[in-house]
DNA sequence: AGCACGCCGACT
DNA sequence: GTCGGCGTGCTC
């Protein structure tokens, strides 16, 4: 009876619940009533503003839609829905779902890293004065009578504004009390952060129209020369442009604000503020046209046709072959059935160099997407890619969670590139593996591109789950630069002080520099010298928060943590012992700098790194500069290497091969090969023979060989032998967990109960809990637990399944408070 | 991620 | 004796 009612009520009105998505790390999505005058609204995919808890307010994403409504608990409303068109595609929230299982993440968490913050509303508590205010102003304490007073002069204040007025921390029992007493009121401001760019153009008044007009109008102005200038120098313009910028007048007339105003003011021009794109500079420049090499056209062929039958393909073409050109070719293929295409690079590859070629050929169909963009400019690319009004994205790691609708190409140009793999914050996903997933979902086929492929690349390739095409030839006249290993041994023996540069490697610089041609030295490490030391008691100044030695900065004076930004001012004294003898070890770029500029002073140099490129448009420049050849040498860390096309450059230095070799990680000689061949790469892009020095000590390393012979094959023979025999990959997955503590007695301590659980689930995949090379970071300590999982049989969503659970166990174990655990699949 | 509730030390 | 510090737990 009962029942029956309950139904009949139901089918008069039902009442529409939505899960949402909160981009917040938690595990759950959280059921939200919608109220009736917004039930016609509801969509998957839009964004919606709730309330979360006691007073903060979010904007979330609908993730599902129900009749039901929850049954333990009574459900909010939800304020408001924000779109007409749902933001997030149902294809997005499936790759949402996809990273989420696969990288062992929140939900939440992928739509942090998802969704430009521009297009999350933020909350900001602010307070405001209750109108009538027939307060008894005696009742009030010296703090209360503070804000009031503070709120009738600014009119509202935000939370952080009392706290600063206050001088104190906690001040929410004052606004209670304040609020008790009626005076204030508490207010969650949501603001739309996103915030289209306006700018002001100068109209002619239209009564100006003919020539006699404009004649006698500049006449009138005789006794204000400032504003005839003005004048003429619009007349001017306005021949060559439809639409004239108000910067652009002032600047081409050289005159003031003042003069502009006085002609607003009389009406003789018009301001008008129009919304305009930050994303394109200038108009687009004319299409050129290329023809594409024997060698290119086959690959060509041969990837369409392996596309016909796998979704993956790997181009493996040598540096300098014109992977570009193929890409290019490909995408306008693509086109043509009116399809996306999606061009994954790494950040540092994406300079205007690679840009501006695309937009050469794709116009304002390109649109680019990577970090150093800001919030606008990545939330207009959003919106475009959503309604399709670009068709060609060229973007770094995170362009792969945009609003795709006709996905038919993903290319990953540089796929072994490490920095593809997000390592911090979670979501910890690789944008390759991400993108070929994307691209299953899309039906899109997926062409990864490298010199050097990452050995679960081509050993995928190999197996013959992807297609496999190769590109040996170099573009053009260009050849594979000499490569030759020089020994760090025999060197500076005799010499009273020593050198980091060998007599070749200087002798080639100099050659170089008398031929007016470039070089680039590459050396992997930023700052003067990475470590400090005692000569009498051997100390060594380290990061307090870290467990790292402080690397020392000539140019700040300072000496730095590379992993917590950590600055002290440099030592002359050793504090353990007071000598002097304090001896600068290891040499970074900084000091490859400084001593090539003893030995060659009429030298230009230029210096990439971390340091030099804080500044916003600072790699922009320095990369123009270099290839303008305003600098003779550049030096560097990687950065050098990545993907940059310089003509004139005939010389490349690495000061010091053995650091990356030595590198102690299962993929330090596959790296090792990868930037080295990269790095000399760049060598004789253009017609002349490129010289590689490689300096080292251990100079008969069979990397070094490989590198030599430019043998990428045999490279991955040796190595794909030795992980399958230690067990690692592609042989075998991996999933890192760190287990975090500030008490390092507590770390391992939870670690090793940790290590215990996951020894019973899971037996001999288990390595670990083991303390990492640098065991302290930002003042926790960390214990590395490492899971190998077989890629036979277990189905490794079984492991992570267990896992999860494991973890959860751990986390309410009251034992293990103060710890916290990250989970790192497929770490880099 | 916040923010509230709850337990211990520095003060009136 | 209280005020106020921060340490865990929940948020639809």
């Amino acid at each position: 009876m009962l029942e029956f009612q309950a139904n009949v009520f139901h089918q008069e009105r039902v009442t529409l619940f939505v899960e949402v998505v909160l981009p917040l790390a938690i595990s759950k999505t959280y059921t939200y009533r919608v109220p009736n005058e917004l039930a016609e609204k509801v969509a998957i995919g839009k964004r919606v503003i709730v309330q979360f808890g006691k007073s903060k307010i979010y904007t979330a994403i609908i993730y599902e839609t129900s009749n039901k409504a929850p049954e333990r608990y009574e459900a909010k409303y939800i304020i408001d829905i924000l779109d007409d068109v749902a933001l997030v595609t149902s294809t997005q929230l499936r790759l949402w779902d996809w990273v989420k299982e696969y990288y062992l993440c929140q939900l939440g968490e992928v739509m942090q890293a998802a969704l430009p913050a521009a297009l999350k509303l933020a909350s900001e508590t602010k307070i405001t004065a209750v109108d009538d205010m027939e307060v008894d102003k005696a009742s009030l304490n010296d703090k209360e009578f503070l804000i009031i007073e503070a709120l009738e002069v600014a009119g509202e204040l935000k939370i952080s504004d009392v706290v600063k007025l206050l001088g104190q921390k906690t001040i929410f029992p004052l606004l209670k009390s304040l609020l008790n007493k009626g005076v204030i009121k508490v207010s969650e401001e949501l603001r739309e952060r996103y915030k289209p760019k306006k700018k002001a153009f100068i109209l002619l008044n239209s009564i100006f129209k003919i020539d006699e007009e404009k004649r006698l109008l500049l006449e009138s102005l005789d006794k204000a020369p400032k504003q005839q200038d003005a004048v003429l120098a619009y007349l001017q313009l306005s021949k060559k442009q439809s639409s004239i910028a108000k910067n652009d007048l002032l600047e081409a007339s050289g005159c003031g604000q003042s003069a502009l105003k006085s002609l607003i003011d009389k009406e003789i021009f018009i301001v008008e503020e129009r919304v305009v794109s930050r994303l394109y500079g200038e108009e687009v420049v004319e299409e050129t046209f290329f023809t594409l090499s024997n060698a290119q056209q086959d690959a060509l062929n041969s990837i369409n046709n392996q596309f016909l039958s796998k979704d993956v393909v790997l181009l493996h073409g040598v540096t300098a072959s014109g992977k570009t050109q193929l890409y290019i070719r490909l995408i306008e293929e693509t086109l043509k059935k009116n399809d996306t295409i999606l061009y994954l690079l790494p950040e540092i590859a994406l300079t205007s160099q690679i840009v501006d070629r695309l937009r050469l050929h794709f116009g304002t169909e390109v649109g680019v997407y990577h970090s150093r963009f800001n919030d606008n400019e990545r939330a207009e690319v959003w919106h475009k890619v959503l309604k399709g009004e670009i068709k060609v994205i060229l973007g770094a790691r995170s362009a792969v969670f945009l609003p795709f609708n006709k996905l038919g190409l993903v290319i990953v140009d540089e796929e072994h590139e490490v920095s593809f793999k997000q390592f911090d914050p979670a979501p910890r996903y690789h944008a390759r593996d991400t993108a070929i997933y994307l691209g299953h979902l899309h039906n899109a086929k997926v062409l990864l591109g490298s010199a050097t492929p990452a050995i679960e690349t081509y050993y995928n390739a190999k197996a013959g789950k992807y297609g496999f095409v190769r590109l040996s030839e170099r573009y053009g006249d260009s050849v594979l630069p000499d490569v030759s290993i020089v020994s760090l041994k025999d060197q500076g023996k005799n010499k009273a002080s020593q050198s980091y540069f060998s007599d070749k490697l200087l002798e080639e610089i100099k050659n170089a520099f008398a031929n007016k041609e470039q070089v680039i030295l590459f050396q992997n490490r930023r700052g003067y010298t990475p470590m400090l030391i005692c000569r009498t008691c051997g100390y060594t100044p380290k990061c307090t928060n870290c467990d790292v030695s402080l690397t020392f900065h000539k140019s700040s004076g300072k000496l730095h943590c590379h992993y917590c930004g950590f600055k002290e001012d440099v030592i002359n004294v050793c504090p353990a012992c007071g000598s002097t003898h304090i001896e600068n070890k290891g040499f970074g770029t900084e000091r490859i700098e400084e001593e090539l500029s003893f030995i060659i002073p009429e030298a230009k140099i230029c210096r990439l790194d971390l340091d030099s490129t804080r500044g916003k448009d600072s790699f922009e420049r320095i990369i123009a500069d270099f290839d303008e050849q305003r600098f003779n040498v550049l030096v560097g860390t990687q950065m050098v290497a990545k993907g940059l096309d310089f003509g004139k450059v005939t010389v490349i230095g690495i000061i010091n091969a053995d650091s990356l070799i030595n590198y102690p990680d299962f993929r330090a000689f596959e790296r090792s090969f990868s930037l080295l061949s990269q790095v000399s790469g760049r060598a004789g892009r253009r017609a002349s023979v490129g010289k590689v020095i490689i300096q080292a000590y251990a100079t008969q390393h069979r990397v070094l060989e490989q590198v030599v012979n430019h043998d990428y094959e045999s490279m991955f023979m040796t190595e794909a032998q030795e992980r399958k025999h230690y067990a690692y990959p592609p042989f075998y997955r991996l999933i890192k967990i760190d287990i975090k503590h500030k008490e390092q007695q507590q770390v391992h301590a939870c670690a090793d109960r940790l290590g215990i659980l996951l020894k019973e689930a899971f037996g001999q995949r288990v390595l670990g809990p083991e303390v990492p090379l640098v065991s302290r970071i930002r003042n926790y300590y960390i214990n590395t637990v490492l899971l190998k999982v077989e890629r036979d049989g277990t189905s490794i969503q079984k492991v992570k399944a267990a896992l999860t659970d494991i973890l959860v166990l751990f986390e309410t174990n009251k034992l293990n408070k103060g710890a916290f655990v990250q989970v790192d699949v497929d770490p880099y």
